[in-house]
DNA sequence: TATAATTAACTGTCTAGTTAGTTAATTATG
DNA sequence: CATAATTAACTAACTAGACAGTTAATTATA
């Protein structure tokens, strides 16, 4: 049986424990893939790093490929979930923007590998890259351009293709940290360190407020 | 013998359809590559693909990752050139900026896995990795945050980090290609036909004026 | 004592890389 | 200038190792 889809409640404290187990081979698995894609991920070496036979990596998700769209889903999910709090709470679209760029920021600050793992399914594509978009991206992406579009028609922003702003906000977000490996090649820094993370949210909320503002320098 | 490092001039003719040949090569493993990874790009279907036998690909690259090299290599020596070109010619910061952008969006639309290629050895690191950016990236980068410095320096541009700003730039475009396949699945529309290009590359570049330039309006 | 959780040991397949050649263009020479 | 010798370009068939996935058994706990 697969442990993970079927909860028996009554084994309350048995489960509990085994609950442990999949979380440390998510967390591992999720830095094995994150360098390696899904080809290149071993199971073995994921197994060793999780203190587990590889066995128990079959019992709790099926296969390779099972593993690694587990580990994509459970951060999108959180993503997602989070997100979409931001993007539906009131107020003018200024602040919701720069609450989203600055989820979407501190969301990756804190998850090194993420961009990586998305990398490698996008390149990989097929049909669990279109279950994972649809059902995790789609609505995020629909609700931040919904945004921009409402901040233009109140005036706040620039008359820009929302769609096309959606792409940019996003885009200038993740590069920093999906070029990370680039950065400590070239510059010798820590990008992932609080002072150059700082730095960089910093610049990017500026960059967007000039972007896409009408008025960048008033205050919100 | 590694055919390709030493070119026999005598052999005219029979180094000319080499020549062919190992173009061929480099040609598909750059799609084979592109899609699949390093780890995931397989020797064999390269070979099958490009229409000759496996041996050969050891005969001319040495090994896979030699072969992966060689690829990106090509490419990145060849947008090196074009960028110190366009980097340093005369003139005002703002076009000069303005067009390497757009060389930087147009080279990345002829070769739809170039951003693939890229993403793969970064996330994989290594030696490699050290030897193509510091060959190929850092005078670029450098050029490049330069120029942005002198922006600043003429009031062309903000008084921004001229190292981040560096980096939205390339983000900001690059994204645009490395999320493709997203595109592709969510909004079910080919990001490479010449009217979504045409949309992009007019939204960045004004992104660009309006993110950094003190008079975004202005003509040039 | 039933069953969930976990493991040791195994297997079949896949694949990078090798080897021992063949083919054909080019050059040397009788 | 014909043909033998040489060499670059290329191939068929193989090997060794790696790796995903399996099986049958063992341990822990409710």
């Amino acid at each position: 049986m697969r442990g993970a889809k079927t909860k028996p409640v009554r084994y309350a404290l048995r489960h509990a424990r085994a609950a442990e187990t999949r979380a440390a081979i998510l967390r591992v698995a999720a830095d094995n893939f994150a360098t390696a894609g899904l080809a290149g991920g071993r199971m073995e070496a994921i197994a060793r790093a999780a203190g587990v036979n590889k066995a128990l990596l079959h019992y709790y998700f099926e296969s390779k490929a099972g593993l690694y769209s587990a580990v994509l889903e459970e951060h999108m999910k959180e993503f997602s979930r989070r997100a979409q709090e931001v993007l539906s709470a009131p107020g003018p679209a200024r602040s919701t923007v720069l609450r989203f760029v600055s989820l979407h920021f501190d969301f990756i600050s804190a998850r090194p590998y993420y961009p990586f793992l998305f990398q490698h399914v996008m390149m990989a594509g097929g049909r669990p890259l279109r279950r994972l978009m649809r059902k995790y991206l789609l609505p995020v992406g629909a609700a931040l351009i919904r945004i921009v579009a409402e901040g233009i028609r109140r005036g706040e922003f620039r008359r820009v293709d929302p769609g096309q702003m959606a792409a940019s906000l996003v885009g200038v977000t993740v590069f920093y940290f999906s070029s990370a490996p680039i950065t400590r090649v070239l510059r010798g820094i820590n990008p992932f360190d609080a002072t150059h993370l700082r730095q960089r949210k910093e610049h990017v909320l500026e960059f967007v407020r000039f972007g896409l503002f009408r008025n960048p320098q008033e205050t919100i």
